[in-house]
DNA sequence: TTGTAGGCGTTATCAG
DNA sequence: CTGATAACGCCTACAA
């Protein structure tokens, strides 16, 4: 036996304290530095006297695995790299909100990467790689394309958004068609005739796409809507507030005709919720009211949607889920790519009825 | 010489591409591990022949770094934690958009933990350290103590706001009465003769400071205020709405009056960008003009600020000089902590003036 | 300035 | 199941 029959208080052989290493333990638990790893990694099956005595003495010395050595040994680094575009980026803030405790009870950490253009986000990637994380989640930043990148690299990468370019690496999507289609039905079962679409303008695919979803909607339930009414542009309250100045400006001139749900419209869509307030502000100062004259839907379900008056109907992104499913994907491996598409919620409010 | 006379193309013994080792560059470049080391560290003068060898057979394994195995070694991590109380709080996430970068050129990583209750924010705490990391900036959640918690920590700390309580860690402040002096300056010197102050209710010292800053203040410039004005509450839309509401609703019955000033303020300042556009779109309602009848200041500088007519003048806390600082007290090490306070600005729109 | 050699703390391997 | 041992990749004291 290198131990002596005595348990010794074993000191840290360090001159600072709270540097215990696995050889103290291992001195006072009086077993071998393999059995302590055993035990407090959770590779041993029995839990007899000597697992309660090692992490008895673990306890005793305030011992924490050194990261460092671990993952010099065994290749895992208990951490997953997040690169976001931008922490004012709503989506990206929610999701860091919910993804951080997640991987907390997991004992992983969370590197953070941001990159608003596509060559930023490729430098935060192969910075991220060189860290050795055990997983990549990627909220790609509008137009950016990584798809080479991405297909270079030997860990599992969950790309969130966006559009599927990959199929060596997994996506989560929110599913926007959807959305739409949930939106337009939700007016028209409302009894609504006309409705304008107010369109993010970020350069992307998705954004035109969906614009020809709002048409086919439209389209499918039989709705009115018209060229003028429906334009790209920013994420903004006073892109909404002048939209609707725009949209509704001279209302009141022409109130009384029976075909003015053809001259103006009788709902609004908006990409963004901030744009949906800055509507109603402009519908407030107009003297039109919500719903009874114009009906308003919203996106992102932030918590402006329950500060106006009437609440804000919103479509609300399934946050915790794409969390829960980019997790499970990246504890999956790289060898087995998925991609999943989830549903958002329509949270109904006063803006499209009561 | 143990390396061979020629230079054959040493390729990495492991079996998957992309973990070139520094035994790799070192035959490649038919010198020494240790010279490797030296010269792709910096520590070494020259920039001879060897040294360049040495940099294109790096370049050409496409080697980098093992941060594990250099942790282990060298007792330095090249990462730098941060924790804030949520992502979706404003300033946190302005932090980490002027941060990051600023970490990436220093080839540093951001961990990131996120807490917003005193308990949370000491296990990140304690996670963080258990990490290795090489310093650790906290933005304190409102009303947290974590004096305790941070002595114990043998790594620079630096918290951002909140109130010192600690001689043994760093601080970087923004200075919330410098910002509240300017805010009552610059309204006592448009002309006005009284103020209301919608406060910020959070439960924390700072913020009853600041209310009995605002009262000092509004003497030291001979404005009246009235104490049914002043009161804490939420940092939303809704309630900056709510209060001027409260405050101007019944207003046009009285005017004509030749002391209005002493029934209404005749200015308000606002803990928060929201609730300065939530009362502009009550004065609005109202009838009331911003800034004829009343003029505003919020806080924050948030992008909202530009979105309402008339753009709201509103102070900018020192974001960039605040990141800036924390990063160099961290780089000076835990035997040097200091405490700063940063002035924020108080940038002049519209809402309280031409 | 360069190379050699030892060790950082942990985990995988292998023999008992 | 346990313990002894080697190895992960790098840095640095020391010797040349």
């Amino acid at each position: 036996m290198t131990t002596n029959g005595t348990v010794p208080a074993a000191k840290p052989a360090g001159a600072q304290s709270g540097t215990a290493s696995i050889t103290n333990v291992a001195a006072l638990a009086n077993v071998s530095t393999a059995t302590v790893s055993r035990v407090l990694s959770g590779k041993r099956a029995k839990d007899d006297d000597i697992a309660r005595r090692v992490r008895a003495a673990a306890e005793e010395l305030n011992y924490s695995v050194n990261y460092a050595a671990s993952a010099l040994r065994s290749d895992v680094t208990n951490t997953i790299g997040l690169i976001i575009p931008s922490a004012t980026d709503p989506l990206s803030a929610q999701l860091l909100d919910e993804l951080e405790p997640l991987t907390d009870v997991d004992s992983q950490q969370l590197l953070l990467g941001i990159g608003a253009t596509q060559e930023k986000q490729e430098e935060r990637i192969e910075s991220l790689v060189a860290r050795n994380v055990d997983g990549l989640i990627i909220v790609t930043a509008p137009g950016a394309e990584l798809a080479a990148t991405l297909e270079r690299q030997q860990i599992p990468i969950v790309q969130v958004g966006g559009r599927q370019r990959s199929f060596r690496t997994s996506m989560v999507s929110i599913d926007d068609n959807a959305a739409m289609e949930m939106s337009v039905r939700h007016l028209a079962e409302s009894g609504v005739r006309s409705v304008a679409y107010l369109a993010n303008r970020d350069m992307s695919f998705e954004s035109a796409e969906l614009f020809a979803m709002f048409h086919t909607q439209v389209r499918s339930y039989s709705l009115h809507t018209d060229r003028a009414w429906n334009q790209f542009g920013e994420k903004t309250v006073q892109r909404g507030f002048h939209c609707a100045m725009r949209l509704f400006g001279d209302a009141l001139d022409r109130s009384g005709r029976d075909d003015l749900y053809r001259l103006r419209p009788e709902a609004l869509i908006c990409c963004d919720d901030t744009v949906a307030f800055g509507a109603m502000v402009a519908l407030d100062a107009l003297g039109l009211a919500v719903p009874g004259d114009v009906r308003i839907i919203g996106y992102g379900d932030s918590p402006l949607a329950l500060t106006t008056m009437p609440q804000l109907t919103s479509v609300r992104p399934p946050v915790r889920q794409t969390v829960a499913e980019a997790l499970r994907l990246i504890a999956a491996g790289p060898a087995s790519p998925a991609h999943i598409t989830l549903p958002p919620q329509l949270v109904a409010r006063g803006s499209t009825g009561d």
